[in-house]
DNA sequence: GCCGTTTTCGGCCCGACTGTTTTCAGTCG
């Protein structure tokens, strides 16, 4: 059983506690325990095993016994207990918004709803009204709630939630009564998959409400959920919604800070202040009644004696501890990118020639550029057999002639096939200056073959890259199971570097495994699996990704210059030729 | 249920908005 799967039980516990009517801390206490599983660094069998689990912090006697006898038995009795005291349907009603566990409780109570369906039924029947703390607007909402989760999933990638961000921007940089605006929330700390846009904006509290019309105003918006002085929240055409926050200027950099979360750093943040004898709140950090004054997000931090902390790792994952202690790493950036790895052209299922890439890398300024398309077993993506190789390795050696300016490299995806062999005999492996082994087929596969099949992969000699490691598809499929901490041992030790693949949809290596990478040795490409010219930005989102991973420059391979690559691959380009003056067929 | 350099008892982060109330509970972030 891993770690998710436990917290997600504690998380349960705490549900169901709250159905009970329990005490709130000892519902907090398995909500902080579930938690502090999830974001574990060391194994969790193993803290089992050895007794330390009860060391962890937010782990006591109570939670530890309960998760030791989960682990060792499978069972855990006190869950057992718990669930059967509720029908398992009745966690359905806590996806409809404004429903929690109070109202949840008397529903189940007074009326024995116990699913989404005799919820919406008792909804049209009028039967909620009569219900103490519920009345006829409740009922309403309830079923508009019940509507939407029909309609939509209620997530999004991130990739949404930037677009949107995009086109707010924009909005309220046309409107001259704003005096600051941004980002926060989950979109802000580039989460992979979010539920909401959060946005913050200073104005004039003369200003409130017009800007409040003015949010409403915006073109997308299609439903206002919630309107007060300073907080609006409404759901556009594409299903999501977008909370603005309306603070003067001088609380925008502590309001911002709030409401950038995570909730868990927020937490310990405060605590902090409060330690120091400060009251904090997104309004400020107060001394007695007097706000601590701030210009920016940096000198909320100050006030606290600590350096300015990403938004991307406010994840209560170590970063305020690093923080105080003078220890966070300087993460990548954009700019420090040279190159890229992962392209595709027409030759397997991109749309541009390899000289429409070659320009493209070069008005963008990159050193180097690899084109790696698919191998031959992919028929689906029209993957490259050995004589397309040797024509596109000419290409790319004329290429190289006419651009003197960027290093054209030769790449391959190679598909990792059932046996965890690569897709070419060997003769033609060695014709590339790289290889990336990636999964493309029978993700199912059973855990101890899958974990042999892409160990087979890494300690393939020709191997460089292990591309999108478990293959998920954010919010439709899961990644492949394997044996991690075998295949990040392997990795290690054959000295191939772990992709982060850009592409919003997948997002893979995930960011909680990167500080694991990064511990290891094991380095890291950030690359944006690019289709077309548009999907070079991509690697804004690999980007995200490594920064919320604790990723250094120096830790990614394509963060490097071309000279330090050839160290690092032994890469001599000159040694690469094809053969000249073999007869192969033009297509 | 967890935790401890003012503590092994007595705390446990904080505020906005909504709907139902007539001063507040529940939900959400």
């Amino acid at each position: 059983m891993d770690k998710k799967e436990v917290a997600k039980i504690l998380e349960e516990i705490a549900l169901m506690l709250e159905l009970k009517g329990e005490n709130t801390f000892k519902i907090r206490a398995y909500q902080n325990g579930a938690r502090s599983i999830e974001n574990l660094e060391q194994n969790l069998e193993e803290l089992v095993k050895s007794r330390e689990l009860g060391k962890v912090p937010g782990i006591g006697k109570g939670l530890s016994e309960n998760v030791t006898e989960l682990i060792n038995t499978g069972e855990m009795t006190y869950y057992q207990e718990l669930k059967e005291e509720f029908p398992q349907t009745l966690f359905d009603l806590f996806k409809v918004p404004g429903l929690g566990p109070k109202k949840v409780k008397v529903l189940y109570e007074k009326l024995e709803i116990e699913t989404l369906g005799e919820l919406e039924y008792a909804c049209l029947e009028n039967r909620l009204t009569d219900l103490k703390g519920f009345g006829k607007t409740t009922q309403e909402k309830i079923l508009q709630g019940i509507e939407n989760l029909k309609k939509y999933r209620g997530k999004y990638l991130v990739s949404t939630g930037i677009m949107v961000l995009e086109e707010l921007r924009d909005y309220f940089q046309q409107e001259e009564r704003v005096l600051r605006f941004s980002e926060a929330g989950s979109l802000r700390r580039r989460k992979e998959v979010i539920k909401d846009v959060d946005i913050l904006a200073a104005v004039k509290e003369t200003d409130r409400k017009a800007l409040g019309d003015y949010f409403i105003a915006f073109p997308r918006v299609e439903e206002v959920i919630a309107q007060g002085a300073t907080k609006i929240s409404v759901r556009l055409d594409l299903g999501i919604n977008v909370d603005l926050r309306l603070v003067t200027e001088s609380e925008f950099p502590y309001a911002l800070h709030h409401f950038t979360g995570s909730k868990a750093h927020n937490t310990k943040i405060r605590q902090m202040a409060k330690k120091k004898g400060l009251k904090m709140n997104e309004y400020g950090i107060f001394d007695g009644e007097e706000r601590i004054p701030a210009k920016t997000e940096a000198d909320v931090f100050k006030v606290l004696d600590l350096p300015m902390i990403p938004p991307e790792l406010r994840e209560d994952q170590g970063e305020i501890e690093a923080g105080e202690a003078g220890e966070l790493p300087p993460l990548v950036e954009k700019q420090d990118i040279k190159g890229l790895f992962h392209i595709h052209s027409h030759y397997s299922d991109g749309i541009n020639a390899v000289e429409e890439i070659v320009q493209e890398a070069v008005e963008r300024g990159f050193q180097y550029i690899g084109i790696s398309d698919h191998s031959q077993t992919a028929y689906y993506a029209n993957g490259l057999k050995p004589k397309d190789i040797e024509r596109q390795h000419r290409e790319i050696e004329s290429l190289r002639g006419k651009y003197p300016e960027i290093k054209i490299l030769k790449g391959i995806e190679s598909d990792i096939l059932k046996d965890g062999s690569l897709d070419y005999e060997e003769e033609v492996l060695e014709k590339f200056d790289y290889i990336i082994a990636s999964l493309h087929s029978n993700l199912k596969m059973d855990r101890d073959l899958m974990t042999k099949r892409l160990i087979g992969a890494i300690e393939n000699p020709y191997t460089k890259i292990l591309g999108h490691m478990t293959g998920r598809l954010l919010l439709s499929r899961e990644g492949c199971d394997f044996d991690e901490e075998q295949v990040f041992k392997v990795l290690q030790k054959n000295k191939v570097a772990v992709e982060i693949n850009s592409n919003p949809h997948r997002l893979d290596l995930d960011w909680r495994k990167c500080k694991k990478a990064k511990t290891m040795g094991i380095s890291i490409t950030i690359d944006p699996d690019a289709h077309k010219l548009s999907g070079f930005d991509h690697v804004d989102y690999g980007i995200g990704v490594a920064r919320k991973g604790w990723i250094e420059r120096k830790e990614v391979i394509n963060g490097q210059s071309f000279s330090d690559l050839k160290v690092f691959w032994g890469l001599n380009l000159e040694d690469k030729k094809s053969e000249q003056g073999e007869n192969t067929k033009q297509s």
